[in-house]
DNA sequence: GCCCAGGGAATCG
DNA sequence: CGATTCCATGGG
């Protein structure tokens, strides 16, 4: 599903966007990619990228982003949320795999959210051996605590501010044994050791080699961090959900035809073990 | 109290 | 090599 302009109407300071397919605002939102996305009793969601804060919901019609120009959506939204990417056309291509085509079936609408680099990764450190609620917890007290202060909330902190923190200082987010590695991360960021934009482009085996200088960044968050916040749809991240999963449905290997899109596959696995609880 | 959570490093054998 | 064990913290 590709989106034209002739999808879009202003409507007073909201932006309407019809013909989104099959696309699920709130699988995309809440699947565990992103943490800082909060739906309200209204069913809309509000959250912060960048220094941009958005109000989004989602009805029988499509979307509507609230206070946002057609420009923004052009120059930012529509990038952050993939509608540049056809995932009707994966879906398809996939779904040849009759395992994969229940898993399509189910998590379809799910979007790879093109994220900030260092966000992502900083946030995959945090997620280490954590609960999803905890996370979240503990990437907002890192924003209240040393984010900007914005309409709508806080961004989340720079590499430059965290590389300037002691672990003492990020004892108020209670992160526990992971402040040492976020203010590794940032450092090695801040002085150039990463190449966070760079890896957008670079050899995989490359890029994954690079994040793992970090300390406490292993196989699982360096691909967590290049497929979030680098686009590198290729990436397969395994953690323990994933793991299990993957012996469930398909003997430990991912059909072949889903390579090229193993992040994407791995997120619509991930939705689809974690809401069935994998009762396959 | 015990267990586990979108892991990884250190330390074994 | 593979397999334990520890790491902070909090909710069930």
């Amino acid at each position: 599903m590709l989106l034209y302009d002739n999808s879009i109407e202003q409507v007073g300071n909201d932006l309407r966007i019809r013909n989104i397919g099959r696309f699920d605002l709130a699988a995309t939102l809440d699947c565990g990619q992103a943490f800082r996305w909060e739906m309200d009793e209204n069913g809309k969601w509000h959250g912060i990228v960048g220094n941009r804060y958005l109000c989004v919901w989602q009805d029988n019609e499509g979307l509507v982003l609230e206070n946002t120009t057609y420009e923004d959506y052009l120059n930012f939204w529509k990038g952050y949320f993939d509608f540049d990417r056809d995932y009707e056309a994966i879906d398809k291509i996939i779904s040849v795999d009759p395992t994969l085509s229940k898993i399509v079936d189910y998590s379809a609408g799910i979007h790879i959210l093109r994220q900030d680099p260092w966000e992502a990764l900083c946030s995959f450190i945090i997620s280490q051996n954590n609960n999803i609620p905890r996370i979240k917890g503990i990437i907002n007290r890192l924003c209240e605590n040393f984010g900007d202060k914005i309409h709508g909330g806080y961004t989340f902190p720079t590499a430059y501010t965290i590389s300037q923190v002691s672990v003492d200082d990020l004892a108020v987010i209670r992160c526990g044994f992971r402040a040492k590695y976020i203010i590794d991360a940032a450092k090695k960021v801040q002085d150039g050791t990463l190449n966070l934009e760079g890896m957008r482009s670079m050899p995989l085996e490359n890029a994954l080699e690079m994040m793992q200088l970090v300390r406490g960044v292993g196989p699982k968050v360096a691909n967590c961090a290049l497929l979030f916040g680098c686009s590198r749809i290729e990436c397969f991240p395994v953690d323990v959900w994933m793991g299990r999963a993957m012996k469930a449905l398909f003997d430990g290997e991912l059909p072949d035809v889903a390579k090229q899109y193993a992040g994407i596959v791995q997120q619509y696995i991930f939705h689809y073990a974690r809401m069935t609880k994998l009762n396959v």
